[in-house]
RNA sequence: CGGGGAGUGGCGCAGCCUGGUUAGCGCGCCUGCCUUGGGAGCAGGAGGUCGUCGGUUCAAAUCCGAUCUCCCCGACCA
């Protein structure tokens, strides 16, 4: 049997890599439109994966000293006017609350598009000395951007993130906060996503309205385009002096705080599906995924009787170890219809068991990732079942880190920077010049943008800008991105 | 927001050009029997105001207008 008749509703990923991808995310009810443009919603599976990665972000969030918090969904057009940049940058995609009931509003009340303003408001009344520094709160919340474009998970009108504000007593301590939590994401989105990124420093021209310096992780997906998957921002002290954020320092002179913002939302779950998805559906690393282990009883001859018994009891030993497991014990399907099933929905590891297998007290186990099948003692399954799944977690993340050096290249010429662009996409690691011009015209001519200035330039070999040929300062990542 | 495509039982589609019985087909769903080691079979059954609103007409899924939504390709963004 063929894959493509195994999974006869989703388009094939090699044949059009857009329809399988929202194919897959309904036929895996990982999420479902809602009849509002741009707008969905997340069902149970895929809310499950969010579900893991705020447990396992949130623990690494408040290991390194945050505490969250909750602010309003609205923010008055007043605040968002303060800082210009800001206002700017979001003017076009804001939701406006005009009305309260029957009565209109004296005045605009934003959906929060992020919440900056709201926060740096209530900073200026919580912060006055140096004593009450650094401040180190997360939020966990949804935001609205208007977009034009929408894509599920990747963007949507409404999102979910988690919003990270801090404010320092001097641009040293909110640098080494941004890059931290820059660190942070980047060892997050590897450990648990198995997802390699690259990472770095945004352009001036792709920076967050208002920042100072913003620098964010990307990685490339399967089809060669590049995601942008967190984003961590110095803000300098611009929203500081808008929102008068100011304290006493150890020298008692009174000056403004220094601010960072970060966050990564449920874009990570569309990461998820177009790095490691295939043919036959999703592939789940098993730190995330909703059910790490899904037994399939073999339904022959008297199996309820049997086989079922058995397949309960290993349910719940393997439960009890702490694995996400589910059985299947549905009668109306075949076993082989089961495979197919859940292997769509990209659970890492399958436990068929069958008369055979409780003759000899074993469980046939078949990995997700390369469809390996092999026997397992029931003795002992418990431990086995927790190496399969970390090798299953390694070889996932080895497989895309084996794909994202494939296809980072570096070129000799703009000629051939166009061509691997067209034909290739990936990354292109080239030396730029550091004008925005020329990073303008790479756009234009190639949809390319420059996706992160790589932090270390140490290594920067001397030569010349891509595009225009004149003497180059740094090293730069080029790809056509989602 | 520009260019293109599409909305018909849960899903995928046909019918529309050329208006006219009771709107079809495949998959799925329900009931029963029989099966089950890689998406089984047979029999019976349920489910539709044809995206929405308006217009033309004796008559609209079909023609006209508006509107909403989705997909693809571009300009803007987690």
């Amino acid at each position: 049997m063929n894959e493509e008749r195994l999974v006869t509703q989703i388009t094939p990923k090699s044949e059009d890599f857009s329809r399988w991808y929202v194919d897959l995310i309904r036929r895996a009810e990982l999420a479902d439109y809602a009849p509002m443009k741009g707008m969905m919603v997340i069902r149970p599976y895929g809310y499950a994966i969010w579900e893991n990665i705020q447990r396992l972000l949130d623990r690494r969030i408040k290991a390194s000293g945050h505490v969250n918090a909750y602010f309003p969904v609205f923010i008055p057009e007043s605040f968002l006017r303060k800082e210009m940049e800001h206002l700017k940058g979001f003017a076009p995609e804001v939701a406006w609350v005009t009305h309260g009931g029957e009565d209109e509003l004296e005045e605009r009340l934003a959906v929060r598009p992020t919440s900056e303003a709201i926060i740096g408001h209530m900073y200026s009344r919580w912060i006055q000395s140096w004593r009450d520094l650094p401040v180190l709160i997360n939020q966990w919340a949804n935001v609205v951007r208007w977009e034009k474009v929408t894509r599920p998970f990747l963007r949507t009108t409404e999102f979910l993130w988690q919003e990270g504000h801090t404010a320092h007593e001097t641009f040293e301590e909110a640098q080494e906060e941004t890059l931290r939590v820059l660190e942070m994401y980047r060892e997050f989105v590897e450990t648990e996503l198995a997802i390699p990124v690259i990472y770095g420093r945004k352009t001036d021209r792709e920076k967050f309205a208002g920042a100072e310096a913003t620098y964010a992780i990307e990685a490339l997906m399967s089809d060669g385009k590049a995601l942008q998957m967190g984003t961590s921002h110095n803000l300098g002290q611009h929203f500081a002096r808008v929102f008068d954020i100011k304290f006493e320092d150890r020298n008692q002179k009174l000056q403004y705080v220094w601010q960072t913002s970060w966050g990564v939302s449920t874009r990570m779950i569309g990461a998820l599906v177009m790095s490691h998805g295939d043919d036959s559906g999703l592939v789940f690393p098993p730190q995330v995924a909703p059910i790490q282990v899904i037994i399939v009883p073999i339904s022959i001859g008297n199996w309820k009787e049997s086989v079922l018994p058995v397949a309960r009891k290993l349910k719940d030993s393997l439960q009890q170890a702490g694995y996400r497991v589910h059985l299947d014990d549905r009668a109306e399907y075949t076993p082989g219809w089961k495979f197919s099933e859940w292997e769509m929905r990209g659970v890492p590891l399958r436990l068929e068991i069958g008369p055979r297998d409780v003759k000899n007290n074993q469980v046939i186990a078949v990995r997700r990732d390369n469809k390996e099948k092999i026997a397992l003692e029931m003795s002992g399954l418990e431990v086995r079942i927790g190496e399969m799944l970390t090798a299953i977690q390694k070889a996932l993340f080895d497989r895309a880190l084996a794909f994202q050096k494939e296809n980072t290249r570096e070129v000799e010429s703009y000629e051939e920077f166009k061509r691997t662009i067209e034909e290739k996409r990936g990354f292109i690691r080239a030396r730029w010049c550091g004008r925005e011009e020329c990073e303008a015209k790479v756009k234009e001519e190639t949809m390319a943008t420059i996706r992160v200035i790589p932090l270390n330039q140490d290594n920067l070999p001397s030569g010349r800008c891509v595009c225009c040929g004149q003497e180059a300062t740094t090293l730069a990542y080029f790809a056509r991105a989602y």
